[in-house]
DNA sequence: AAAGGGAATTGGTATATATCAATTTAAAAA
DNA sequence: TTTTTAAATTGATATATACCAATTCCCTTT
């Protein structure tokens, strides 16, 4: 007896992908008409749709009306990724640095502070000027739950990474983030200390980072020269 | 004699659409069961479950497989994905709109704005005013070459979508788009159009959309109003 | 060789029907 | 009342069929 609980549409779009996988269907190669699918998996040609279908929702495939049905060409490209400010400047060709402003503890959060952070307790507040060859590009506000970092404050955090350290040291990964972009106009603290006329827009990220748990670990802020930065990102349909 | 050229389906889509933007379907709510849209509508119910699909494939509705389908809650997630102005209002629970404020043919487009569209010969310029809830949120400019777009100039843009009518009269669809964002202030114009003190900064996006062949279609620069506007956005290492 | 036109191919839309599976509702039992 | 069970409701899967619409292909004409 056949044990198939698995929906038939769901069968072909497994093959479909692992033909791809494979390499037997390559990137701008035409798959054999519906018609054929359907004779070929021994399904109807409405159940060879929706497998198609799906497949084509999610970029794998694509429909071409009187053509034909091709292999998508560009894979899981997903334009931006989660990346440090080292990171990122390097990847722009700059030279990242870091000067430090303010490194506490703050011992009773504010009730908005913790809801973001979804923690109680003492938070460990990390404030840096964040340099691009030398000048000036961002001001970079972490705030972290103490109790999950012990010692943490100890770091001079002059010449090291925030993410590396918190990886290296407790084993926690950054792997998703969710950000809010503003357009704003900087404080007079803000504008000092990037150096740059009071006229100058800037961009507010406010990010909350999650480790491999989905556990929230950081809440960030930073403030950007509009002058110097700008966001570059490739979206899909 | 009846024309109908527009697929069953999709009038069934706009019509949910309409009912979702009128208010008399709230966030929350339960549709009719598919079965009975069928014999309202007066169409089978696979053409039902077709227009449901691809409502739910934009998150417009959500399933639930022996309960019903429902009005998506819009928690404007999914930053990530190309959408069209008035998709992208409709997610934040806004209503959108359009006023049109410039409409030309350009014979001799200048070498740069040829260069960007990859394109010769004339350009079709399209200059709104997007509202969200009637009140000025961007200010949008599109660019297209009208060799691939036959009397396109033709059209009153003041209720018609632009890519809808791309996909449905000329068979383009938008699949893939690079953005770069920038902060400045706006001009004297910019911040009357949009109904804003000259101190208030805005968001300028420069977009370049491909069609299904990976082919430049557009270029559009728009002007977001800083106070009404955020991006929200979740990235992944 | 080039251009035009029509047939064949291929995906798109639409209907009708049947059965399965998750959930809800209501009746029955405790 | 609370719990359990069965029925009704609702979306999910699958088939068969028909015709429309965009594209391709090939034959004819020029």
């Amino acid at each position: 007896m056949n044990v198939k609980k698995r929906p038939l549409y769901k069968q072909l779009k497994q093959k479909l992908i692992q033909k791809i996988e494979r390499g037997e269907l390559k990137p701008g190669d035409v798959l054999p008409p519906e018609r054929e699918l359907a004779e070929l998996f021994e399904m109807s040609r409405m159940t060879v749709r929706q497998a198609i279908s799906e497949l084509v929702n999610e970029y794998v495939l694509i429909r071409r009306h009187g053509s034909g049905t091709y292999v998508a060409e560009h894979k899981i490209p997903q334009g931006k990724k989660l990346k440090s400010f080292s990171e990122e400047m390097r990847l722009r060709g700059m030279l990242p640095g870091s000067k430090l402003c303010e490194k506490k503890i703050v011992l009773s959060p504010s009730a908005n502070m913790a809801a973001e952070l979804k923690s109680e307790g003492k938070l460990f507040i990390l404030k840096r000027l964040r340099l691009a060859d030398f000048e000036p590009m961002a001001i970079e506000t972490s705030m972290l739950p103490i109790n999950r970092f012990a010692n943490l404050e100890k770091r001079n955090f002059e010449n090291e990474s925030l993410y590396e350290i918190l990886e290296e040291e407790y084993n926690v990964k950054m792997t998703k983030a969710q950000q809010k972009i503003e357009v704003k106009m900087p404080t007079p603290q803000e504008s000092e200390l990037l150096d740059i006329n009071y006229t100058i827009p800037v961009f507010h990220f406010k990010q909350v980072t999650f480790d491999q748990n989905d556990n929230i670990f950081e809440v960030a802020h930073s403030v950007y020269r509009g002058d110097r930065y700008e966001i570059e990102t490739e979206i899909y349909r």
